[in-house]
DNA sequence: CGATAAACGAGACGGTACGTCTGGTCTTGTG
DNA sequence: CACAAGACCAGACGTACCGTCTCGTTTATCG
């Protein structure tokens, strides 16, 4: 029966990961790595990758999952606002940077393959709009805004500028300019 | 001497639309569009192509130029804010179809080329935010909001969640959607 | 593993067998003749044909051997000299049509590349010196020539006028002018 | 009415010489040798190279000429088997390097084009030939060599082991095999 | 001497082919 | 039967030339 080679997945995903990786020698773009070029470095044939994978887009968000890429906390220590900052502030840091690029590619993928897309928005974006939606939640038991908006709504408008911010390439991603963005967002949702 | 071909150019520009059309059979993405094809469709030969434009995507952005996609008007007989409203609304309604997947896709191809990401904000992003920016200054002029912020802050704020709907295809890019959103980016703004 | 396919290896010499006929329709010329014609005369990818063969000549002999190109036979029944006369004739008339042509082109093309000159030698103009040489040999042992000169001098001043009139398209190629030709190369080796 | 540009005519010829010349760096063999790159070289416009000959063969023999490719002399002074051998080792001679690359590539190039080889042979061959035709002749008047055979057929026997050397690249050139290549073809035309 | 007509440089054009690359499928042993 | 190895068809890449075709711009002759 001959069970499926878990030598050959981790090969696939540490060579995916590390020709994505812009500060490798040689590193390509999501668009630029190709199946072959992946199992030409991961010393795998062809067909084993699509035995087990539909398309490169699958494969990369498998290695991002298993690379724990972009796994952002949030403080419970904090008043609910405060985490909401630190939470946005600390995403927006990966972003700026290596992860980040990574991040707008697939991006970028998504629009290409609906399938994309539901795994990119599964895995990456569904559970960071839990984690503020949360928290919105909680600023509201706490006391800090109104509650009379749906939590996802507010998420979004949160979360928005900062994807916007990744793929338009424009607008800094630093702390200053994160806070006073959710500040922003959050200004029409004082209580009254 | 020997002068440029308007026949061939727009033979060119025309097949590309044809090309993206997602109404017309045998339509592709943008991912899929080649040199190639478009020479073959347009009767045309590579070269043509490759001496006026430097890829791809150039000729794509001449090709939506050429289209009028989303020029968006301004309505000068409204209030500011209303105007505001109307605006968004209007470019949301036609990001909401055909155009809007291409214009996705073409934020797609950003991502991976510098030059193109610039040509796409010099004529399809920063023509707008300088529309909406004029309208905030005006709100301001006339009193309907504060002006102790940047009005390209606000602009973004507003514009950020239509590109993420765009991009996430989650979240309503209709009248009613687009409304609340443009409100709640604006809630904190309302003078004092 | 995976095995070169005989069927396409086949077919890409059938086709460019086809193709250099100038007994078919649409027949072309060796410098005419393209990879990209075989392959698509072939149904063939082009890659299938580069990765066996370097270039268009390497194909082209190939062809020939496969088709038994100017396999001209030795009559061992004869006496020596009477063998190579209808040898030599033999050829001629061989190199007085269509594969004459063929013959012709190849060579043209040999001018131009050190190693197709050499695989034209192998196949094509050593054996037959070698087929002549020997006939001289025989030909002092029956004691129809002196034997004070190296054999592949006079088998070259043998052949060398057959070639001669092939490309320089002048002079017959038929019977009684190459019987003549041989004599004349042999006038001067009769037994003293 | 403008008359042909004498300048231009000049330009054209130097440049192809140049572009031939493979103790030139960047030099070119014929069959690589474009219209275009002459044109440029010559600084011209590819139309008047079209407009005065009809291809890129024509514009190399014009070149040969121009540049008095193998004028190979006749010495009158001594007795004509004499002068005969001379002549044929002093055009091997000029065989054995650089233009003799350049004939084998013009004879090459006449495989493919009728009127190419009637200009070669008018310009290249004939001549030759003519003249060992006369050698021969004097050489029967001087008694040295028998009368009762055709002084072309004898010519081309003489000749065509040099363009075989030539194009087979095999056999030397040299004095001493040339002089015995000669010997060889004439020895059976001694004066009974 | 000014009109005219050919020749010129420049170079755009539709084509064809180059040799390389990758995609995704299929085939053939090996362990 | 999963796997590596890799052959296969398909087709795009960007470049080089082909031979034709405008373009203005000389330039020489002729009216």
């Amino acid at each position: 029966m001959a069970i499926r080679s878990e030598h050959s997945r981790q090969a696939i995903l540490q060579s995916t990961m590390k020709l994505l990786d812009d500060r490798e020698p040689g590193s390509v773009t999501i668009q630029q790595l190709s199946i072959e070029r992946i199992a030409r470095d991961a010393g795998v044939s062809k067909t084993t990758i699509y035995r087990w994978w539909p398309n490169k887009a699958a494969v990369i968000i498998d290695t991002f999952l298993e690379n724990h890429i972009l796994a952002t906390p949030v403080r419970e220590d904090l008043p609910a606002l405060e985490a909401l900052r630190e939470h946005v502030v600390s995403l927006a840091a990966v972003y700026d940077g290596h992860e980040g690029r990574l991040m707008s590619q697939l991006i970028a993928e998504c629009q290409y393959d609906p399938s994309t897309l539901d795994e990119f928005k599964k895995h990456f974006w569904h559970p960071r709009r839990e984690v503020v939606s949360r928290l919105i939640e909680r600023a509201v038991e706490e006391g800090s805004i109104r509650g009379d908006r749906p939590a996802d709504e507010i998420a979004e408008q949160i979360y928005a500028p900062v994807y916007f911010r990744l793929l338009f390439q424009e607008g800094a991603l630093d702390r200053d300019s994160m806070t006073t963005s959710v500040d922003l967002a959050l200004a029409g949702l004082a209580p009254r």
